[in-house]
DNA sequence: TAGTGCTTACTAACACCGTTAGCAAATATA
DNA sequence: TATATTTGCTAACGGTGTTAGTAAGCACTA
């Protein structure tokens, strides 16, 4: 046949088109300009054309949050790599983390400041867990040759993840007129300090 | 006369019916469902008259930004004077601002998550500077009975405040599954981490 | 090949939203 | 009492997410 399969192929070119469509009018105008019509408009389709591939604007929008923890994921491994010793890792691993933030501001609010996820729609996203995992493994190894190896993972996780998500989300939102140079000081005082407390 | 007063003093009671039906359509509803059209409603009035009052809905949003602060800045100072030392006083603060969070979701949510301010509009929240210094002091005094007197307010300051935003919104968002008592366990190891950091 | 289903994608509508122009009524002043 | 001014209204504009109903195109069977 291959009728199917061409027809299979044809739907996920029109998904493909609306994801990078949204995604374009997304560097041009940001996440709140962002319109199903628009998309649609861009594409060349009618609107409800979109609805067959997205159940809604929000299934839409969470499909790029995936993505985004799927980029960051992908980030954060390549550095822990670039390391040996685990403190070396998380601290590259740190670094990427804010590089990544630095680098696709668009990702990183849709990931944490819109819509604010409840929590079954946090379950939902499996690329969540996979960052939980990545950095939880390295601090685990960072605890164990550190002073006090009996320290609770998962709390020095929150620990580490509060720090760099605050201090990003602080920045991001431009509250303080930092140069990018006293920006940098401020990082690395934050992730000596996280580093030193996991330690203990 | 008196005319003109009485007037002023009717425009003012319809102004705080706006924001009292709006807090409360926020209780009810959250920011999103939040609508003009709404709070005329509520209020028995034509949806103009709110245009009388604020300029636009994001000056509407705006005041209760501000006003958010405010209440925060009084908590703060409230907890800061239950304490003789500064690492007492800034611990205080710091649960004194969690605790904030924790108590008002909604103010917090509108504060940070929102709206996204840009650098423009957080220069006109004077309630922000005022939260700046309120905390500065605090920190500036720790920093001179600390092993390190020579250390950078600001960047301190940047550090403390990162850590406190970023605790609130990982766990605001619901993206862990924690039960408050382990969130109090972060929370205390992270202020005692900071505070560390901070006297060096 | 003609006819029959089924899929696809469309138009058009619904119910909202923020915002504002234009007008009528009520009020204050002369 | 008559004029001027303020006040608050209706109704509209251009937008939003979402969906019901319909026409056209396609693959398949007789």
């Amino acid at each position: 046949m291959g009728i199917i399969e061409r027809k299979q192929r044809q739907k996920e070119e029109v998904r493909t088109a609306i994801l990078e469509a949204a995604w374009q009018l997304v560097l041009q105008d940001g996440w709140q300009a962002l319109s199903i019509r628009k998309i649609a408009d861009a594409i060349e389709y009618s609107v409800p054309v979109i609805y067959t591939h997205f159940e809604s604007k929000d299934a839409l929008l969470m499909e790029f949050t995936r993505e985004g923890f799927r980029q960051l994921n992908a980030d954060l491994e390549e550095a822990r790599d670039t390391a040996a010793t685990p403190a070396a890792q998380l601290e590259a691993m740190a670094h990427a983390y804010w590089s990544f933030a630095v680098r696709n501001p668009e990702y990183y609010q849709l990931m944490y400041g819109l819509g604010m996820p409840t929590c079954e729609t946090v379950r939902q996203i499996l690329e969540l867990v996979q960052f939980s995992q990545l950095n939880r493994a390295v601090i685990q190894a960072l605890i164990r040759e550190g002073r006090n190896p009996e320290a609770d993972v998962m709390l020095k996780f929150t620990t580490y993840w509060s720090m760099l998500h605050g201090f990003v989300s602080i920045h991001m939102t431009s509250a303080t007129h930092a140069t990018d140079e006293f920006k940098q000081m401020v990082f690395s005082d934050l992730v000596k300090g996280v580093i030193k407390n996991i330690r203990d």
